[in-house]
DNA sequence: CTAACTTGCATCATTGGTGTTGCAAGTTCT
DNA sequence: AGAACTTGCAACACCAATGATGCAAGTTAG
């Protein structure tokens, strides 16, 4: 389940078409890597920003970025490919299927929140991305949507509660944890206390 | 305090500006709502969309646009000050500084979101917006950090909670929120015991 | 009714971003 | 070292969006 493949991002100029060519050279890839990351960095700031300030934020020059990426739209589909592997392999790496529904919540808030502080941007276009990027994402909602349901069944979370909807929160405090700068840990943990426990006293009915 | 001014849209061309003019005849008055109203509606599905798109969605021609607003940027300024308008009503209207805490918090909840839910690009734009738009909301934020600080004395939000994180998760689970269709009070409702109580069970210790 | 206002349409100018190409100089891999 | 690869630079074509203007036809307000 979830499988990673290993070549590099599929939205990126196609290379070794044929068996016969040389592989890319690794000044190229470290190239790509840099383009992704100041896309990413330039991006988030502006969505609107020019190929030109991401290639100067690259510190390439614009037609190398055209050289790798064929269009605009290939580079930030690149992105949001590159990212979404980083978030597979985030959940993945937290073992959210067999660990205790309340490690496993911390683990993956905690993986998830470190991807998504560096790739907030390229992770806001995944609804937009493609079908493989969907896919994934689809996925990942799923096991997300199996640990709530592990949750309330080890009682964890409340079964008044509806699922969706604590899904939606989740995700919501996720998104605005990832604005903060600090340790994904720390975050991690004030972001679940939140989500469990919100931030009322226990006796809420005398007051008000 | 929170002012509100009873022209129009300032970033829309000016007019009377000499005394001795007619006032702006009501079907103009109409255009510039209309198109508005459009410009929401397109921008919040497509941010990069184009005069010509937001022109059509509102039912005129792209020229009668570029009449009533100087530029696209002029636009949306004016999108921004109208929704920013809107929301100060809004929390005006909730009485947020006399009323009871936890009422309050449901008044301005349900008001909030009501605006949120028809402006939601236009609010989104707030901080990239001009100066008077940016100190409307501050002036907002502090009102809700004096909210926040009141709900704490009544004992309605535990002392342990940063304010700022709770403000910050409040503004979080409104936007959330406001994706949704459905009755305004009833996301409000649900909203506010999501955000005091979480989504927990009372004793979580011994799971987990 | 009439003057003033508003709009649609056709038209034009401008601009900023996009994408391409050829070539010389530099780098990597074998 | 030498072949293959990569990059920067300069130049070019292209296009979609923006913004402006004049005019005829329709609408509003007094």
């Amino acid at each position: 389940m979830m499988q990673v493949r290993g070549e590099a991002v599929r939205s990126c100029i196609v290379w070794r078409v044929s068996q016969g060519t040389r592989a890319r050279r690794s000044d190229a890839e470290r190239t790509v890597r840099a383009i992704l990351e100041a896309a990413e960095r330039v991006l988030s700031r502006n969505p609107a920003a020019s190929m030109e300030q991401i290639a100067e934020a690259a510190g390439v020059a614009r037609t190398t970025v055209h050289r790798r990426f064929a269009s605009r739209e290939a580079l930030v589909e690149a992105m949001t490919e590159w990212a979404t592997r980083r978030f597979a392999e985030a959940v993945d790496a937290a073992n959210p299927d067999t660990t205790p529904p309340l490690v496993a919540l911390y683990q993956v808030t905690a993986n998830v929140l470190r991807v998504k502080i560096d790739w907030g941007f390229a992770m806001s276009r995944a609804p937009t991305a493609g079908p493989e990027v969907a896919r994934v994402h689809a996925e990942v909602q799923d096991r997300c949507a199996e640990l709530f349901r592990r949750a309330r069944a080890a009682g964890v979370v409340r079964d008044d509660v509806d699922p969706e909807w604590a899904r939606r929160v989740y995700y919501a405090l996720i998104h605005e944890a990832a604005q903060s700068h600090g340790d994904p840990d720390a975050l991690a943990t004030r972001l679940v206390d939140t989500l469990l426990r919100g931030v009322g006293a226990e006796r809420l009915r005398d007051a008000g």
